[in-house]
DNA sequence: GTAATTCCTAGTAAGTTGATAGGATTAATA
DNA sequence: TATTAATCCTATCAACTTACTAGGAATTAC
């Protein structure tokens, strides 16, 4: 299951990179409008601002903007971020490898061979989808 | 994330399905070879079990084995019953749709469009891999 | 100086997971 | 028929995760 963090987040991403404004996007716009809880939101962001995807500007007229091109903005880096690991078990993740401790072997493991299988899939939809096609712009 | 129960029914399964033996497999037995907890394990067997993926014997010399063929026995079949909807998120499931609260509409939703494309593609995967595929045989 | 905004830390209720406990039931066999 | 070995069933529980909420500090525009 996606997380709530995860779906928030990627809705205020696409809030922001719709956003026809010059000056940055606040925090209480995108929440009512997206019927997000506005602290949770907040963290949110702010997790998305230390991972490099979203400048902002404090203080009264602040907010948060785009650093990079939406086309630039990948959403299996975002998931990363905001979900963690992409792979359904760790002994598949590339970013977040962990052995089993069940398995001696782990290329005779049927668990392990369908679940590469899930996360190549899983893996292209998220590297091919940008914020841009998210967005429509 | 998969969860145990689900990795360890997938274990189990394979397992039974790589038995050579006539007679049913018993749990203290998979327990053993797989290191699954083998209390854990009874409860997933079954799960498996009322879901018409095994038959039992009870009583001395009972144990589980297959009442279809391994070819027969997709895995999202199997995931559907032990880890539940196969969707990230219930607006794109087909078997657990439920509508969100915070959407107006569907189609507008950027996560929405994301994860369907994630779904197809589990679920491709999913349904073209039998427990044959899983076992080699 | 005031209002409006982001930033930061901590806490918490509710739900889920990964088991364990304790036996009831059933069947083979000596 | 008594014993043993297996599945079947229900209940319970500790640890963890999730989805928030609280409260304020820091910063900036005007």
């Amino acid at each position: 299951m996606l997380s709530k963090k995860t779906k928030y987040g990627l809705k205020a991403l696409t809030y922001i990179a719709r956003s026809e404004s010059e000056s940055p996007v606040q925090v209480g716009e995108i929440a009512k409008s997206e019927k997000i809880p506005q602290k949770f939101l907040e963290s949110i962001l702010l997790t998305l601002r230390k991972s490099g995807f979203l400048g902002s500007k404090k203080g009264k007229n602040g907010g948060y903007y785009l650093i990079k091109e939406t086309s630039e903005i990948k959403m299996a880096d975002v998931l990363r971020v905001l979900e963690g690991p992409i792979a359904m078990v760790p002994c598949v993740s590339l970013n977040f490898y962990e052995k089993c401790d069940d398995c001696q072997d782990e290329h005779e493991c049927s668990v392990h061979k369908l679940m590469i299988q899930v996360r190549d899939n899983t893996l292209k939809v998220l590297r091919d989808n940008t914020l841009m096609d998210l967005a429509g712009k």
